[in-house]
DNA sequence: AATCTAAACGTACGACCGGTCGTATGGTTT
DNA sequence: AAACCATACGACCGGTCGTACGTTTAGATT
């Protein structure tokens, strides 16, 4: 696996593959999957801002002009729905928080570009509702099942990539390069929340807490 | 307005008092009183569990073995409850966590009480779904009225209560405390979501982080 | 040409939603 | 005693929910 399809966690060609490997010519798989794309899309932006429960198979469909059944019949039940949601929120994060990162140098240069690529994340926003992990997290962290593994997949990922930046910054112990990485993405969240509510203020406090963390590693 | 009240935020006495005052001794009010207060506490635990959208009035009747349409006379419309819920959520957790630790001296060591009286409220819990405000607030970040405002209000008062003890803990100035507050408060949610994942390095990391602004605070 | 398969749709179902209405009960006020 | 009021109830409203089933269409396979 190569050092990007890492950082970007659960690879996402191998995770596709199961179905387009098969038939990547069939008509018939792949208007579905253009189906399934566009459906999941609009979805993401929804669910960022009722939660992955607040969707439901028969709004999707009228906003989208097609039939409810026939999103029943792309997805089977709507915790599969919830799951591809969720998978693709991770991907739009990926391309739009990661991938431009990746240009800058590992270390605390790169840490910084994450983060402010992340205000314009949340800033701009990506979603209507904002960050996507921030509404959906909460919401799942006491119910078990493939939609909170697939949201807690995505927040370990993350938190590693943060934790390996700082430690790539500078000197300082693996468990505190975790604890850091805690601490930053736990700020960035209550950040959204605040930038929800109106704080705009709530971008200077991230840059100048994570300035904190690369000025003085503790 | 005495001190404790002022810490407890809006006052309860006189939110309250606006039945109350009028007729304490109308048996008729008391015992509507008394109506509402089992059904916000039961509330309050489904919302824990489920968010403030996740409650319905039938299901509440149900669990409490009375009558929808009772539920509703008592009040009104489901916004109505839910406003209630949060007031009976930030009574609670004012009992829980903030008056025992009133008890310590203001400072250092009263924040250290807090904290610790905060990890019993989320590690113990309180409520069955962790604690409430992590699971409410990012529900209702994007979503104006009533029931945001009770909660924006308990965010509030709750950071102004940790900055302030920051305040009276050592030399720091008054825009760092507002910071470090926000910083706290944010590690207590995001410690919360992580307990309710099963992570139980949350509490360790909540005391290294809370025990680093009090050693050097910044 | 015949068979198979995936997508998409229409219909239908049972469950539940928040809310309204009329009514009965019992305490309060006049 | 009469009028009033808050609580509480049962029945019901229009809607939406997720899901199941059968059918049609179109592309792939044999």
């Amino acid at each position: 696996m190569s050092e990007l399809a890492q950082r970007l966690g659960s690879d996402r060609a191998t995770r596709e593959g199961d179905r387009a490997d098969v038939a990547v010519s069939d008509q018939r798989l792949l208007r579905g999957a253009r189906s399934r794309r566009a459906i999941v899309r609009h979805a993401v932006d929804v669910a960022s801002l009722e939660g992955l429960n607040g969707l439901s198979l028969g709004r999707l469909a009228i906003d989208l002009g097609i039939s409810k059944s026939g999103v029943q019949t792309l997805f089977g039940t709507k915790e599969n729905l919830q799951v591809a949601v969720a998978e693709s929120a991770r991907d739009a994060f990926n391309d739009a928080v990661i991938l431009p990162a990746l240009a800058a140098p590992r270390g605390a240069a790169r840490l910084r570009a994450l983060v402010e690529q992340w205000i314009v994340y949340a800033e701009t926003p990506l979603f209507p509702g904002g960050c996507f992990w921030a509404a959906t997290l909460a919401e799942f962290d006491s119910r078990p099942g493939q939609v909170r593994d697939a949201l807690v997949r995505h927040q370990r990922d993350w938190r590693g990539l943060i934790a390996a930046e700082l430690r790539e910054a500078g000197e300082i112990a693996d468990v505190d390069a975790d604890l850091a990485a805690f601490q930053i993405d736990a700020v960035l969240i209550a950040a959204n929340i605040a930038l929800r509510l109106g704080d705009q203020e709530a971008v200077d406090k991230v840059r100048r807490i994570v300035d904190g963390f690369l000025a003085s590693p503790r």
